[in-house]
RNA sequence: GGCGCCAUCGCCAAGUGGUAAGGCAAGGGUCUGCAAAACCCUCAUUCCCCGGUUCGAAUCCGGGUGGCGCCUCCA
């Protein structure tokens, strides 16, 4: 493993420079993240899942690469969407964001995501919110209005410099209307005053709630200091959610909140995003319950993290195959390797040559699209070892076997797949078809041994008549010295 | 209208100035009683179109065409 500070090669894009910088930390060694998680008032869908999984490799691969690295994701549980969904479904709003933040996390739990450093939540965290709020105020940044609080876009020179906005031209497009209580079109709110049956805190100029974007700015500061390494989210939040961050937090510390912003482009549902506003949306539980969460990782993974990624079923099929690939090449390594004692003898190839491929790939600004090329080879190298060596020398064979069985491991580390024994997701994958092709498992095992007797026999017309009839429930053998072992086909 | 993104083999996709990664599918082969799996080979003189810059462009510039996003809640 490198140390950081020999890799100055790690290079980011910041949607606020909009081009690739080489990670520079602040304190060396250590990275600072804040990720925008979840607005709790109904289940994850898959594009929020794409943008999780996506730091959540960014996070392993800092790691990796020997960074300490402080991870901050936070939950927002105050919020007019969730008071919206508590009144319709006629639920207190704080009893139905906890039931949404239990839901995220065993979704995402399930999806193999590490847990944050910390996942703060806007109810726990009022007093650095209203601190924030009050400094705006005596800063002359915000002003007071009616029990609302508003921030002053004017008093804030760089207003929208991350999405590259002109101030006048944000004006004249539609945007909010000013009037007594707002100053400026553009002004946003900081604090809402209190409305019946809605949840509320005391403050200085008024009981109410913060406003959608001072939670972030407060909780991300307190828990990293200002300015900090990375903010990520999707790219739908750069505008104005980032935007109105930066203000608030650089307008009130006057140092920049951010060094580096990252976004991840949309999952796309036939040529639209997929947004519950649209409501297009696949909940990530529901995907989970069709396909492997390593096979959704491993389809997440197949395109940059910026580029927009268009979800299939055929595509989700496709990478669970590509999964059983893996797991079967490992399953097989793992077995040879058991079958006998191996003598220390030298290896073949150049090794470590996968991992460096693939580190030149994640140095790039992420590109666990391309570093993939990389874990292919690696795979496609152990089965050639296996099947077609290139030397007689048994242990040699062996040892280079064993050499790359341990390539393979930060590959899975940092992609966060491979975390289950080959034996155990292969018979997983298969129970799981068995069941959806609704087989039976002894007439299965009757049909294997019938063939097995035919071909003893040498009847092969026999015998390959029972391989057809397999085949057509769906069922694949594979003979060999040991005997027949049987898989399952995934579509029908 | 403003800001921004995208267009690469049948499909997915990387590559953003030095002569087109990878995966899936397809065809051929090795292996096999026959298969399957695995491996090997083949599979874009070409990157939406038209101009320009350059010794050199998928990559830069200008202009089109098509698709998408943000500007209101959104990962």
């Amino acid at each position: 493993m490198a140390a950081p500070e020999s890799s100055p090669s790690l290079k980011v894009f910041n949607t606020l420079t909009q081009r690739k910088e080489s990670l520079d930390p602040l304190r060396p060694g250590e990275v600072r993240l804040y990720v925008c998680g979840p607005t709790v008032y109904s289940y994850v869908h898959l594009g929020n899942a794409r943008t999780f999984t996506a730091f959540d490799v960014v996070v392993r691969y800092l790691r990796y690469r020997g960074y300490r690295v402080t991870y901050v994701r936070n939950l927002t549980d105050v919020d007019d969407r969730i008071i919206q969904a508590a009144q319709a479904s006629h639920e207190e709003p704080r009893l139905l964001a906890d039931r949404f933040v239990q839901a995220f996390d065993e979704d995402v739990r399930a999806l193999g995501l590490l847990e944050p450093d910390v996942a703060p939540r806007v109810t726990d965290n009022m007093p650095e919110i209203l601190a924030l709020v009050q400094k705006l105020l005596d800063a002359g940044a915000a002003y007071a209005s009616d029990g609302d609080v508003f921030f002053a876009v004017s008093a804030w020179p760089g207003y929208a410099k991350l999405s590259h906005r002109n101030v006048e031209e944000l004006r004249a497009g539609e945007g909010g209307v000013a009037g007594e209580r707002k100053r400026d079109s553009l002004d946003f709110a900081l604090w809402k005053a209190e409305k019946p049956g809605e949840p509320a805190w005391d403050a200085p100029w008024g009981r109410g709630r913060p406003g959608w974007h001072i939670e972030c700015s407060a909780m991300a500061v307190k828990f990293l200091g200002q300015p900090f390494d990375i903010h990520g989210g999707g790219l739908d939040l750069i505008f104005p959610h980032h935007d109105n961050e930066i203000a608030q937090s650089e307008a009130s510390a006057k140092a920049p909140l951010a060094k580096v912003w990252m976004h991840t482009g949309f999952l796309e549902m036939e040529n639209a995003k997929m947004s519950k506003s649209l409501g297009n949306v696949v909940r990530l539980r529901d995907a989970l319950a069709r396909v492997d969460a390593e096979a959704l990782r491993l389809f997440f993974l197949s395109s940059h993290y910026r580029n927009p990624l268009v979800f299939s079923e055929a595509a989700l099929t496709e990478a669970e195959r590509r999964l059983e690939y893996f797991y079967e090449t490992l399953q097989r390594v793992d077995e040879r390797l058991a079958l006998r004692e191996v003598q220390m003898a030298a290896t073949l190839g150049d090794s470590g040559r996968f991992l460096r491929a693939f580190e030149r790939s994640m140095d790039d600004d992420f590109n666990a699209a391309e570093g993939q090329a990389a874990l292919h080879a690696l795979f496609t190298e152990m089965n050639l070892l296996l099947d077609r060596p290139p030397v007689t020398d048994r242990d040699r064979v062996a040892c280079t076997l064993a050499e790359l069985r341990a390539e393979v491991r930060p590959f899975g580390q940092v992609l966060g797949i491979f975390q289950q024994s080959p034996a155990r997701w292969l018979e997983w994958r298969r129970d799981r078809l068995v069941e959806r092709r609704g087989l039976d498992r002894a007439r299965i095992e009757a049909l294997i041994a019938e063939r097995a007797a035919a071909r003893k026999a040498r009847d092969w017309a026999r015998a390959d008549a029972l391989r057809d009839a397999l085949a057509t429930l769906g069922v694949e053998l594979r003979d060999s010295a040991a005997g027949t072992a049987w898989k399952v086909r995934d579509e029908p």
